[in-house]
DNA sequence: TTGCGTGCAAAGGTTTTGCATGGCA
DNA sequence: TGCCATGCAAAACCTTTGCACGCAA
């Protein structure tokens, strides 16, 4: 809208940041703690919530804490699925789950929201302990 | 599987408040709060987390807060949807989603346990508002 | 110069953990 | 009697807020 914003070399680092690794995702802890970076608390998690509002990152909630992530193409559509045992967080972009959003579109008149959807499972490796 | 568990008092006053209004979402500061039950703080945290393991209630993440509510259906095989606008939790059970399960574990080495996740999104009547 | 942005510290809220006691089997 | 469960308090986290100073325009 009408906000008056500055553009400041800590807004540059942080968004660099996610630029350079558009896959990853990243804690705040992880932002905070990062030394090569040294932003204090509150200001990152005052930009974030700004580049969200931005459309700049998208943020998803995963228990606890929130994950944030460069957004590099507005509505790509893609699942999370989180290991139960191990923590690690996987990335699914298939043209299946397309078919299987549609599919609960019109068959179950539900229309999901995959970037608020967290598939939790078992990965790979850690398969066998289940 | 071969864990020790005691049958308390505590167990089942908490267990009965999700059977008493098994559509009902809680808080934990809800539960934590309610004069009626008055269990320990660290005890509601420990016997929901236990619950849920157990399959006895599904836990929500829904912002900062997290839900709880009475699983209705015991360990059969079928995903839950919660419409983020309205809350109301839904069932889908159908051969297309198992169908998925098994593309995902496949082709993606990842096996999704149905039991701990939930699509979000927005039913019917809410989508409008989106 | 103006007033938004930053960083520190403190506050606020949720969940976890340590430890002594209580209660089930 | 063993040992898990409970409850209290403290700790551990994540996130927000207040305030004085810094810095962009």
């Amino acid at each position: 809208m009408n906000e008056k914003s500055y553009h400041t070399k800590q807004k540059d680092i942080l968004l660099n940041l996610f630029k350079s690794q558009p896959h990853k995702c990243f804690t705040s802890r992880e932002i905070i703690e990062d030394e090569s970076i040294s932003l204090g608390e509150a200001t990152v998690y005052r930009l974030l919530s700004q580049f969200v509002k931005d459309g700049l990152i998208q943020k998803f909630t995963q228990g606890k804490a929130s994950l944030y992530q460069f957004n590099h193409c507005g509505g790509d559509s893609h699942f999370h699925m989180k290991c139960i045992e191990c923590g690690e967080l996987y990335h699914i972009d298939c043209p299946m789950l397309r078919d299987v959003e549609n599919h609960i579109a019109h068959d179950h008149n539900f229309f999901v929201d995959n970037l608020n959807t967290t598939l939790y499972g078992y990965c790979k490796g850690c398969r066998k302990d289940t």
